[in-house]
RNA sequence: GCCGCUAUGGUGUAACCGGUUAACACGCCGCCCUCUCACGGCGGAGAGUACGGGUUCGAGCCCCGUUAGCGGUACCA
């Protein structure tokens, strides 16, 4: 049952999808399933020079990213130029809109003088009669179309979803331009008259375009045609309040960023959605059937909204606060919640993208280990990435030891022939249990007087590269007797290896 | 220059469209759990609402001014 609403995200292709282009594209998505409605995609190329087809595949490879599915399209504006021409005749030949033979130094010595003045500068061009206007292009005198606002009294009023009851009255508007000398049209006619052929019944944008929408109503007035509601929506800014970009704020600003650094789509969205809209009731998570059943206008601010960014331009203090907290936080939440049938899918891409898959975690007893893998270790993770670097001693036998969990645990000069002997003692285990491991590794610390926290912290680091993680036993079963015995030995002959020459440089001094 | 919107704990937001304990989450602190780090449980600190006036019995919420931020104003999109 299709409720006749119809909504478009309208972005133009600057080379990434923006982060409150994603937005903007998230509330049309939810305002869409939420009614019942379609959801139109849109490419506003009629910039030539910036829409390339790479920029265009990479707005529609971060919608498919999102899980944002258009209804219809993507319609594209270039191949639509005509049309809008022809609009810009007929408003022409119904007096609404006139040939305008000012220069752009005349348009401009205007500005200034009404600067100087401290007035507004509302342009009313020279309004000629056929015949002048005739002598003028037949002597070759460039020309825009611009829009006749009327000279009466009265005013544009609108009723905005989001930022209320709006008016503007005609003396403060501008006659605004339709189309360039050259007969291309401005963004104003373009985006209206785009609207107007795909019936679209409430224009969701954000609130740059706000101030705009007087100057598009006249133009549905001037044709008598059915006007869309109105929503803008707060803007998403820095946590400097600048605007977010990704000239200012590099990759972080784009959607593909999240999707490269391991966000979960999902999370992603649910962070998003919570810049300038609340559910009302302090909810926190919320899953893409909840945000559908709790979309509301009434809920959405007029404040701009924070994505708050560490400075692009100094080194992070910590790698894992590499974008807004709130935004890892929810992430991190979705990786120990989602149910496993679903995060394992996306476990196996990354490892798949880190060249550290195998087709034995697929098959048989492999399937089951890495779905207990996955499970056990996700629980510390913020991202789908940190599989494949903090969790890449599980799935694959390259990987880095963490110089500080090595000073912090493999201190002890003993270990360099105790590791290998824990390996020799460990091996020969009849069942390969956490609860084995657990009962002869604490007799092998209890036989030579030690806390068992010495080999525990130690094996860690030499099975793992890391000081944290999962508890110590569960480890090796995870790790598995081979690779467990054959890291352990390697780490004690590391540190035979280096032991030597500590000491001869302490016999020198 | 002119017009519009916004300003609430460290961070992000909320607060019956004026009612008399300013809420939630993240982060922070403490305890429990604990082999490490997390997760989880229990508890705690922190804003009196940018600044200055006004209206009102009563204002975070209405009005005025200031400061700051954002947006619009182009033959930009």
């Amino acid at each position: 049952m299709n409720s006749g609403i119809r909504v478009r995200f309208a972005p133009s292709p600057t080379g990434y999808l923006h982060i409150g282009g994603a937005r903007t594209a998230l509330f049309n998505w939810l305002f869409a399933r939420k009614h019942h409605g379609t959801f139109i995609l849109r490419i506003e190329d009629t910039d030539r020079e910036r829409s390339t087809p790479e920029a265009v595949a990479t707005i529609l490879d971060g919608l498919r990213w999102l899980g944002l599915d258009w209804d219809e399209g993507p319609f594209y504006q270039s191949e639509r130029l005509a049309a809008h021409r022809q609009l810009a005749e007929h408003l022409l030949a119904a007096g609404h809109a006139y040939k305008s033979y000012e220069t752009k130094e005349e348009l401009e010595a205007m500005r200034q003088a009404a600067e100087a003045a401290k007035q507004p500068f509302v342009f009313r061009g020279r309004i000629l009669s056929p015949a002048e206007e005739a002598q003028l292009t037949a002597q070759g005198i460039p020309y825009v179309v611009r829009f006749r606002v009327p000279r009466t009294d009265g005013a544009v009023t609108f009723h905005d979803l989001v930022h209320g009851e709006q008016t503007k009255r005609y003396a403060d508007i501008e006659d605004f331009a339709l189309l360039r000398s050259d007969g291309s049209p401005l963004y104003i006619l373009s985006n209206a008259a785009d609207d107007i052929a795909e019936r679209v019944t409430h224009v969701i944008r954000g609130q740059d375009g706000l101030a705009n929408t007087p100057k598009q109503l006249l133009i549905y007035r001037a044709l008598g045609v059915p006007e869309p509601t109105f929503a803008h929506l707060p803007l998403i800014l820095d946590g400097k309040r600048a605007k977010l970009s990704k000239r200012k704020h590099g990759e972080r600003a784009t959607v593909q960023f999240y999707q490269a650094q391991g966000f979960i789509p999902d999370a992603f969205l649910n962070a998003i959605a919570l810049i300038g809209w609340s559910p009302g009731d302090n909810r926190e998570i919320l899953s893409r059937e909840d945000m559908i059943a709790a979309f509301d206008f009434a809920q959405v601010s007029r404040t701009n909204g924070i994505f708050n960014l560490p400075p692009a331009d100094q080194p992070l203090a910590d790698p894992r606060q590499f974008t807004d907290p709130k935004a890892l936080w929810l992430n991190a939440e979705y990786l120990r919640t989602l149910p496993l049938d679903r995060l394992l899918p996306m476990v196996q891409a990354q490892l798949e993208t880190a060249g550290l898959w195998k087709p034995a975690f697929a098959t048989g007893d492999g399937q089951a280990w890495f779905a207990r893998t996955v499970d056990v270790i996700r629980e510390r993770f913020r991202t789908l990435v940190d599989f494949t670097t903090y969790g890449r001693a599980y799935f694959d036998d390259t990987f880095d030891i963490d110089p500080e969990a090595a000073r912090k645990n493999l201190r002890d000069p003993r270990l360099a022939t105790w590791l290998p002997e824990l390996a020799d003692t460990l091996e020969p285990l009849p069942d390969w249990t956490a609860e084995a491991v657990e009962a002869a590794l604490r007799d092998f610390a209890a036989a030579r007087e030690v806390k068992a926290g010495l080999f525990i912290n130690a094996a860690r680091v030499a099975l793992t590269g890391q000081s944290v993680g999962p508890s110590m036993f569960e480890v090796f079963v995870l790790i598995g007797r081979e690779r467990s015995c054959a890291r352990l030995r390697a780490t004690g002959q590391r540190l035979m290896a280096e032991a030597p020459a500590s000491r001869d440089a302490a016999a020198t001094s």
